[in-house]
DNA sequence: AATTCGGGGCA
DNA sequence: TGCCCAGAATT
């Protein structure tokens, strides 16, 4: 028993040798070789957040003009919070991901009005802000002030499924959350933000998606990927079955009291059946929705017709195309051609007359709900 | 849990 | 073309 005891003590202070170790071998990695970057030239906390904004899903490179002219544009928070809305969008066009710079500016005059013209230095404060999750306010807490919060990004997580060998999609939350929990494991909390800078910085240029530089890499020992020869696998990618492109074209009837048809397909031959991509059904959630038809590209209005007479025995008269939808679920990829069609009749079983200003606030698939607003956007222009 | 929001680099 | 990226908000 003591002996356990002993044995276990000495493999967790190994293990503690290791963690300083490899800490010590990407901070100096880092401080050898760092980018000099303009937001790293002070621990101003609107100089991080501002560059943590931008770096969301986008590329140093293409951040760097922006970050410059925006610093120029607005020098301060408090000069970013005076600042109108569209002077601030206007120095963010072109940068894409639009609602980061209305958030940003949001969260500038929230800023001033209940943290007195400061980044806020909690967690909690600073997640409240709109625009801030948890990536970015655990990297400006801990890059400006030194929190110890260990970040977790695309970058942290690809390092980590590669040193510790995790297999399964890293976005999955159960696989997420254990990396986190690693990140946690891995801070170095004497220097919180270099640390966090480092892990980022060595996914950014050595251990990067494809082709990682492992010859280059200032920590490959203790690379468990390394050494079992999975680099090339592991994060493993996200499991993404291939999209299946589909052409509906939907029947929008209108009578003279402005109802529609809505109707309901029958569902899957049986329970726990393959699903055929193109079941209309579960296009539509099994919901009801307007008659549609899948259809090959070079489909006339007639085969429209047609199927509606066969299966509603439903007609219509002066028939006008909307503008096509693109709608995805999951695995598809559907373009929709709606067109709305004046009738003089609804049919009295087979389906069910609803207003059509009624469909939108209905039960519906979303992919019905968009129909019902292009109708009502059209009829709304002819008035 | 899935989708949306943008633009660019790279194989 | 498809994938990936210093993610967050919404439904």
């Amino acid at each position: 028993m003591r002996h356990v005891v002993e044995w276990r003590v000495m493999a967790e202070r190994r293990g503690g040798e290791k963690l300083a170790e490899f800490q010590k071998r990407l901070l100096d990695w880092f401080r050898a070789n760092r980018r000099d970057l303009p937001w790293r030239r002070t621990r101003n906390p609107y100089r991080v957040w501002i560059s943590e904004i931008m770096l969301q899903q986008t590329r140093t490179a293409a951040v760097l003009p922006y970050f410059r002219r925006f610093f120029r544009a607005f020098p301060s928070l408090k000069a970013l919070a005076r600042a109108r809305g569209d002077a601030v969008l206007r120095a963010w066009a072109g940068l894409g991901y639009y609602s980061r710079a209305r958030n940003l500016h949001r969260a500038a005059r929230i800023i001033v009005r209940e943290h007195g013209g400061r980044f806020p230095e909690t967690l909690d404060d600073a997640l409240a802000l709109p625009g801030v999750g948890d990536y970015t306010a655990r990297a400006v807490l801990s890059i400006a002030y030194g929190a110890p919060l260990a970040v977790l990004d695309g970058n942290v997580a690809r390092v980590i499924a590669r040193r510790e060998a995790i297999e399964g999609d890293p976005r999955a939350p159960g696989c997420w959350k254990k990396l986190q929990d690693i990140a946690d494991r891995w801070l170095a909390t004497d220097a919180p933000g270099d640390w966090n800078q480092a892990v980022m910085e060595l996914g950014a240029t050595i251990c990067t998606p494809r082709r990682p530089r492992c010859g280059a890499c200032p920590v490959r020992d203790g690379c468990r990927a390394l050494r079992l020869g999975l680099v090339d696998r592991l994060p493993e990618r996200r499991v993404k079955p291939t999209t299946v492109r589909l052409r509906i074209a939907a029947a929008v009837l209108l009578d003279e009291r402005g109802r529609t048809l809505l109707v309901r397909s029958s569902g899957p031959a049986k329970e726990n059946a393959p699903e055929r991509p193109d079941d209309l059904g579960s296009i539509f959630s099994r919901m009801w929705h307007f008659p549609a038809l899948v259809v090959a590209s070079g489909y006339s209005r007639s085969d429209l017709e047609r199927h509606l007479r066969a299966e509603y025995g439903v007609d219509g008269a002066r028939w006008q195309a909307l503008g096509k939808l693109r709608h995805t679920v999951t695995f598809r990829e559907i373009t929709i051609e709606p067109w709305l069609a004046l009738t003089d009749s609804l049919p009295r079983d087979g389906g069910r007359a609803v207003a059509l200003d009624h469909v939108p606030r209905m039960a519906v698939s979303s992919a019905s709900r968009k129909i019902a607003i292009a109708a009502l956007a059209e009829l709304g222009r002819d008035e």
